[in-house]
DNA sequence: ATATCGATTATCT
DNA sequence: GATAATCGATATG
């Protein structure tokens, strides 16, 4: 009686392998609601994801892996679970994590994430001075925006297993279940640009992009 | 609230 | 030489 668990229960379990091997579109729905962790010695941030994009490979103009692997692209084409970074505009970066089996190009896109921890630190990284709710918004709401926040870059981060607690940036699930799911088109490309592949957590504020929902 | 535009550079043709 | 899975600023209703 009395006696705990000798092991702290992990506040964020992370994902399997076999949950990146998979079709995009299937793992950028589930990725909704996980949490985004990056552990840099004394730097802990974790943000819910609330917007991601599935761009499918070798069957979709617009993703990265269309056209045949790269330099630039060639953890898509590896084992699922890793980040590709690519940097974007000469200004931004934008991360992604490989989907499919080994050999077979797909990513997911994360978009937009809501802050849990960290929120001053990540202030920080992105230059912004926290007066109102707006402010927090404009931390992590959008792909390079997001990626500022956690300070990834592709030097740092591409390559990175996604799937590991140990990792510097790595998924976790706290058992959140995400709510009112809607898919719209993607955003921001012009190939293949009325394919529905960008999964939201409908009402979040973290959501980038307009807010006015389309209406009859 | 929506539209338009310029910045800036890795990557590929 | 052209392009780009963006952002922030500016202009206008």
């Amino acid at each position: 009686m009395g006696t705990r668990s000798s092991e702290a229960t992990p506040k964020f379990q992370s994902l399997n392998r076999a949950f990146f091997a998979r079709n995009p579109r299937r793992v950028a729905r589930e990725l909704l609601g996980k949490v985004l962790v990056r552990d840099s010695g004394k730097l802990h941030l974790t943000g819910r994801i609330v917007e991601v994009e599935a761009y499918l490979g070798a069957n979709d103009p617009a993703s990265h892996s269309f056209a045949g692997e790269t330099a630039r692209n060639s953890v898509l084409f590896g084992p699922p679970g890793f980040a590709y970074v690519y940097f974007i505009y000469g200004a931004h970066y934008c991360l992604n994590v490989s989907c499919e089996r080994d050999g077979k190009a797909g990513g997911v896109l994360f978009r937009a994430l809501e802050p849990l921890e960290g929120i001053e630190e990540m202030a920080r990284a992105r230059q912004i001075e926290l007066l109102g709710p707006r402010d927090l918004v404009r931390l992590t709401s959008g792909p390079g925006r997001m990626a500022e926040a956690f300070g990834v870059t592709r030097e740092r981060d591409n390559g990175c297993d996604l799937t590991s607690s140990s990792s510097g940036l790595w998924i976790g699930d706290d058992g959140f279940r995400a709510r009112n799911i809607q898919v719209t088109v993607r955003i921001g490309i012009t190939k293949a640009a009325d394919n529905p592949l960008r999964y939201i957590l409908g009402g979040n504020k973290f959501v980038s992009g307009r807010k006015t929902l389309a209406r009859d």
